[in-house]
DNA sequence: TATTAGCACTACCACCTAATGAGTGCTAAA
DNA sequence: TTTAGCACTCATTAGGTGGTAGTGCTAATA
């Protein structure tokens, strides 16, 4: 097998090199490598052995680069978009980058000044506070920006209030501990007096302040099913109307910004991807679901071309990552843009721009 | 003057030709000018003598056709990218289209049946209600689509509600007639006990139900400048909240969908346009003003090119309407798209979706 | 044995040229 | 007043050329 020789001692004496992923590079080659792919982040050109050769801090000459590249192609780290171009990184080659990526990169002070949320000093509400972040963000980055409003289901209840508006609509007000005020009508066939509803609402308060709404869903059901119930007429009628204030009826919602920069970004618009980009951001149940996963672990997600599951935005990276009110997980932020963006930078800044996001939010809470 | 004779008998007569626009064009002339606006708009293309001559439903020869364009294009109506191309027709020539377009043309029994509103099943609030029209819209038109939300100042109240949240924050919910719920938050110096806010709240909905906030906030100014009302304790606190619960602080909102449709549009992606397209997008206000201006009169307005006052938006058109509740006109809603884009069906297409939206938003209000 | 210099080769790119063709304006004939 | 005919213009295209940035291979070198 050619390319041999690029394996470091390590996987060369315990000889464990079944799997591709276990391959350790030497450190020659990984400069060549990271080199590349630094060149080509700035560049967004084919990088050549000559051209290499002088940028790289080590004095090689243009042949012996010719013959590392060589085989980083073979090992599946590089292509060639034609013989005789220069050589330009593929997926596995940005994974390895961005694994190899220890510490990470601070912000620089001049950027860490414009990230600053002012919608906090007018009586904003949240969505008006993630609306300025994500703006900031795509502004920074000049690519697409998404974020996910507080998930319904995991945030707890701070308050409800349940409002007559007319004979069969009542407005039901959820106030949650992070926060987010949200309101919807419901329909109810026979009238209630506000006297009656200022009850129900108490009694809604008492029983299921600080619990989740997901929990509040399942404690109703449970009430439902038991019989009991039924001849207490207050805590029947708490329990139906509940029922409704509770129901998750909006499937959790999420804002993007920036879109367009994507398409006036060199990569995108020489592919004719463009197309499916626009589908892939009209289609945002997909990117929800990447919203949601890189919400339940901890730190920065990245998702590198193919590795995220839409297949869509397989041309794209991702940078997520999630906010947070004190320790309770909200919903996640990120950035989407071409796989050769700038690593380095993108991840510091989404990380910066959450924290800032999670302490800005973290003071209108309730917890 | 050369062009003269496409002067119609009428102007001829009457000798009225001092203002170009009130210059009427002899029936061929229409009937070749309409004809080459028609081609162009299929095609996009420059329209030459021998294609025109094709198409037209008259028999005439291109040579004969050549002469009435030339004076078409002296008068303004047509322009030439080059010596030898076919012609190209102006913003003037656009509104002599639009204009000689008489009875607005029907939706057709297709597109109708798309444009149905489906979110009112749910729960749904009037801004998710404007969001699934303009997606529509955008959907239907292939351009970038835009709504303003119901105007705070006109919308009269339905009810304000306060609800105390903790020591220093008050949650202020105001229902509007037409249906729209707007919280907010407000921070107050000195604790009051929630029944003393229940006191104000009744009191303000009885002095201002039925009033727009534009009225509300006069009133209340002219409350707080009368010397007497100082010692009437309720009143006085009254006054104090419901100054910062009718305070105007959101600036009016508006909603965009379709922008990646502009950039995909072979028109602006031929045009280096395209950075200053997006820079008119982020510029919310100036689109602000000019929905906020086609609230005003009835119909639909149409802006040809140059006819708008925002600079970076005249290389487009844009076809505006507004909605309303019953006989309240809420907002707008409009798409702005290419100059050439297909005015019979976009100026239909965007006057059903505001009548079927303005139904839609009738039955959830409180008119 | 690892590195490097040299060389032949490839494919893109920028430039030029000539041919094509769609379109015009003008003039004279119908 | 309309039209046929003709000369002319200019964008677009295809074909051809030289230059360039890159490669792979081989043989020489440290």
């Amino acid at each position: 097998m050619h390319g041999d020789f690029l394996l470091g001692k390590k996987a060369a004496v315990t000889g464990k090199r079944g799997l591709l992923e276990d391959l350790v590079l030497n450190e020659r080659a990984q400069l060549v490598l990271i080199s590349i792919i630094e060149n080509y982040i700035q560049s967004s050109e084919p990088i050549g052995s000559r051209t290499l050769s002088k940028s790289i801090g080590v004095t090689l000459s243009p042949a012996t680069i010719r013959n590392i590249m060589s085989d980083l192609a073979e090992l599946g780290f590089l292509i060639q978009t034609h013989t005789s171009a220069g050589r330009v990184p593929t997926d596995k080659a940005y994974r390895f980058y961005v694994n190899s990526l220890s510490k990470p990169s601070s912000v620089p002070e001049q950027i860490k000044q414009k990230i600053t949320l002012v919608s906090t000093e007018q009586g904003m509400q949240v969505e008006g506070i993630l609306a300025e972040a994500v703006h900031l963000l795509a502004d920074l980055t000049k690519f697409a920006c998404v974020v996910s409003t507080p998930k319904a289901s995991v945030s707890r209840l701070q308050r409800i209030e349940l409002i007559k508006i007319s004979e069969d609509r009542i407005l039901v007000i959820l106030v949650t501990k992070a926060g987010v005020v949200r309101d919807k009508i419901i329909f109810v066939k026979d009238s209630h007096s506000q006297d009656f509803l200022n009850s129900v609402a108490s009694f809604l308060n008492e029983k299921f302040k600080n619990h989740s709404m997901q929990e509040i869903r399942e404690k109703i059901h449970q009430y439902l099913v038991d019989d009991r119930n039924r001849y207490h007429d207050l805590l029947a009628q708490a329990v139906r109307l509940g029922k409704k204030a509770f129901e998750l009826n909006n499937p959790g919602e999420m804002l993007i910004d920036g879109q367009m920069n994507l398409l006036l970004d060199s990569h995108f618009h020489k592919q004719s991807s463009v197309r499916s980009l626009i589908d892939a951001f009209n289609q945002k149940s997909e990117i929800m679901k990447i919203l949601d996963d890189s919400m339940r672990q901890k730190g920065v997600h990245i998702f590198i071309g193919i590795e995220n599951d839409f297949e869509q935005l397989q041309g794209c990276s991702l940078i997520m990552t999630s906010y947070r009110n004190n320790q309770n997980v909200l919903g996640s932020i990120g950035v989407v843009g071409p796989t050769s963006m700038d690593y380095k930078r993108i991840i510091s800044i989404v990380e910066y721009t959450a924290k800032i996001l999670s302490e800005t939010i973290t003071e209108r809470s309730y917890d």
